[in-house]
DNA sequence: CCTGTATATACCTTGACGCGCATATGAACT
DNA sequence: AGTTCATATGCGCGTCAAGGTATATACAGG
């Protein structure tokens, strides 16, 4: 019948390249499994199959609409992995901080070479 | 000399649940590779294995202590993950919006069995 | 009913990765 | 130098998951 499948963790979900693919298609409107196959141009049975996992962890659900099955997000499901993040967002934000109450020292220590960076009115989390 | 590891993504890395592990326990203070090893209890090849792959990937840096290595996180590393998290956040917190609207309006109109939910005072991340 | 379309599943192969074990490297100390 | 401690690396093995191909299921329309 069904063989147990051992991708467990949200971590192992989005290992998976093409499973991310299909999750950031589906983040903007809900597709058949013909449209996301088409678009990701994969072949439907890895669609299919990667959907499933998707499915059976939580990720999407699916509606029927006659042949076709309309896929879509389900909300919760990348919390999990939110909330795992959340103590090294503190931490490298505590950096971040750190860093530009350095840049800000080095600022007013040196009065040369002014404009390089504007003042910062609010705490903005820096790109890499 | 040295073979190409093909552990590429941030999402390979975070995949393995001993690396998680040592990235849980780097985010509090930096360890010698003997207190990772002794509190995790894991190996020490296993340990200086995951460690290789975490510091190429730029997750970790270590300094020399004499004989002793200490690790310690890199601050820009899991912000990739966190980039790439975004859209779903933004996804996700407009439906828990609309379950809080719908909530409030189901609290209004069904005037029976009170104290169910307290006075959603500020917006609050929802646990699963 | 038969045919085309849409999606799911079964089987097989392959490759990657993690582990255990042994060993190498290197530093400190006697 | 020899020994011990700390860490890194090489090798072989087993496992597991992803991909490809073929096939099954299911629905719609002539």
């Amino acid at each position: 019948m069904e063989y147990i499948k051992s991708v467990n963790s949200v971590f192992d979900i989005i290992a998976e390249p093409n499973r991310r693919a299909i999750l950031s298609l589906l983040v903007s409107s809900r597709q058949s499994v013909g449209e996301i196959e088409r678009q990701l141009r994969m072949p439907q049975p890895t669609v299919s199959k990667h959907l499933r996992v998707l499915r059976e962890a939580g990720f999407v659900e699916s509606t029927v609409d006659a042949q076709r099955r309309l896929y879509r997000l389900k909300p919760d499901a990348l919390q999990e992995l939110d909330a795992w993040l959340a103590p090294f967002r503190r931490f490298w934000s505590a950096h971040v901080d750190a860093l530009e109450r350095h840049l800000d020292r080095m600022d007013q220590s040196t009065p040369t070479k002014r404009k390089t960076r504007p003042t910062p009115t609010k705490k903005k989390t820096r790109r890499r």
